[in-house]
DNA sequence: AAGGTTTGTGCAAAGCTTTGCAGGTAAAAT
DNA sequence: ATTTTACCTGCAAAGCTTTGCACAAACCTT
């Protein structure tokens, strides 16, 4: 036998009042007789009320539900920052709903409109990949649903996103391997759409100005971000004549799949190659070298976003705003040289 | 200003008819008049009507989400298992709401009723590993909800499981170990009220009896699943006169941990100890040496709980059923000898 | 032409909650 | 004794959809 939900209708009936009185005697309505509604309370204690939030939901025209989109779930990067996200939305009573881009925008359209037909009460996305398009973006604003963008980002003149400073880190980056004897600093990094792709060469660039090298375009490789297509942009990095004696990454997962390849060739990281990526993934400490990486707040980006979305909830309209966090650079076996 | 969703309503007063004509025509209901239909369903598409879920939801009693509870995002192995969930509730149209118990009951339990009070249609929890006992589990059965576990599971009289065979995966990996040449074979798991530890525990000692070796106390340690409190124990293993020349552990990420300690000692693997561990972690390729482990089919165990769940849902009742899926050893070099 | 079908449309209730307004009772004031 | 006041409580609408039932008009039958 289905035990039905207690509802209002039942304790009313229960005690012989009306469904408005039990209503107001539950939030204290000072209208309500002490006496009953001490009685009115006692009995939705007793059967566990909960108020239905379909009916609530249905009434204030929100549902306390916050979706976020993500390009993957399988990245710690990823997981953690959701981790964040959670922790501040919980808090403050609402639920996520999360889906996964898959890196494609095709995917990414489909969640979006997913999530918009449920009538979530604000929005939370990591652009995918190849996400070139803002339209699908453009409508949630056009319903007026909080959107927050974070790392991957786009429409920064409407809306407010969470970023890191990837030029200055990027340049920073750079300066590092080259301080530790690199001459020849590679990069390979994703489709020139995504404002982290543009911002770290941008940063990669300058690095190398900085320091007074020369690019080589050859060594500027712009792919996807799947370690597939990523592992096959080095293979061809590494048998080029003037092979690099450095690499930085738009990422670790790239760095990862970097890893193999020059294992695969018998050369020794950092003896023959520096390398070095963003994001400090988990297992950054876990492979041999260990990576030098750049770690970002995670938990934090997702805190911020989150904050976010719920000043805009409460104020009510949509704000732009930027928060940029620090990074921080951990320096560790894999580009250094005594 | 805010875009309202259009409602039945609005299209109704728009062409001069009533809702429920409006709702009828939509479903191409036989009694409305062939052309109004056509008229309605045009104007429907024009202006991107979609049923409020909201309303649909108090109406039918059922919100379309179904609750999945995981120990932790940030693992491969829970995150896949979640992609398979996913790619299986989607094309049924359901939503899912993800939560992490953190490994706590406490918040497992916590997460159980913020679920319940949102009315999901289905839940599906891998157990946090302090959990022991099982009465919000109850509460969930007692609202009739439909219920499913995946790899941590108890109430297995009542509720549908999804599972790996773990006595004969955990024998299979020990005699493998033997047969490289192990003698001395410890294994590290996580708390005994856990079936997974049960059970692997209980395929070790099976491996061990069947090539002939015969336990030392001292080899078999209850942790807890953190890397930390695993790093401790493994720390004591090491420092053992008997020390060990083989460890299994209860998952991979114990061995991630496991390694860094047998390095911090100057040991090597698979040279003076072999490792082997459980779940098939994407970083098991990644570290060196590579690590041996069974791969669990995670996408199918996501996909398979969601089945269940979507089984259950459709039947109106709860059933019990256990499936239980292949696993496959990934032999790499961290167990093997030449 | 009158009764019987067929066909098409609308009313209203149910699902659950909140809240403005009306109404009722009893006590206090005149 | 009558009016006023204060104090409680309940009705009904709104938020959106579905669906059983009633009703109306037009057609057909005899």
């Amino acid at each position: 036998m289905k035990k039905k939900r207690v509802t209002l209708k039942d304790i009313a009936a229960e005690l012989k009042v009306s469904i408005s009185t039990v209503s107001r005697a539950l939030k204290d309505h000072p209208d309500i007789d002490k006496t009953l509604t001490k009685k009115i309370k006692a009995l939705a204690q007793k059967w566990n009320y909960i108020p239905n939030p379909l009916a609530m939901g249905l009434l204030r025209q929100q549902t306390q539900v916050i979706g976020v989109i993500v390009p993957d779930l399988v990245t710690y990067f990823f997981s953690s920052i959701i981790s964040g996200i959670e922790d501040e939305l919980q808090q403050a009573g609402y639920y996520i709903i999360i889906s996964s881009s898959k890196e494609s925008m095709e995917k990414e359209i489909e969640c979006v409109h997913n999530l918009l037909n449920l009538r979530i009460d604000g929005l939370i996305v990591c652009l995918a990949q190849d996400s070139n398009d803002t339209a699908h973006f453009e409508k949630v604003l056009d319903h007026d649903v909080p959107l927050v963008f974070f790392d991957r980002v786009c429409l920064e003149k409407k809306v407010s996103t969470v970023v890191v400073d990837n030029v200055s880190m990027a340049k920073d980056i750079t300066t590092h391997l080259f301080e530790n004897g690199a001459r020849k600093i590679a990069h390979i990094t994703g489709p020139k759409h995504l404002n982290i792709v543009k911002e770290r060469t941008e940063g990669y660039l300058k690095g190398l100005e900085q320091v007074g090298l020369l690019l080589d375009k050859k060594h500027l490789i712009h792919t996807d971000l799947s370690p597939n297509n990523a592992a096959k942009a080095i293979r061809g990095l590494l048998s080029l004549p003037s092979r690099p004696d450095a690499i930085l990454g738009v990422n670790d997962t790239v760095i990862f799949a970097t890893m193999k390849e020059i294992k695969n060739r018998n050369l020794k990281i950092p003896k023959d190659i520096l390398l070095a990526g963003f994001s400090d993934e988990f297992h950054a400490t876990v492979v041999e070298p260990n990576l030098t990486s750049v770690a970002h707040p995670t938990h934090d980006i997702g805190r911020n976003a989150a904050k976010l979305i719920l000043e805009q909830i409460q104020e009510g309209r949509s704000i732009q705003k930027k928060i940029i966090l620090n990074t921080e650079l951990h320096v560790r076996e894999s580009s250094t040289r005594h």
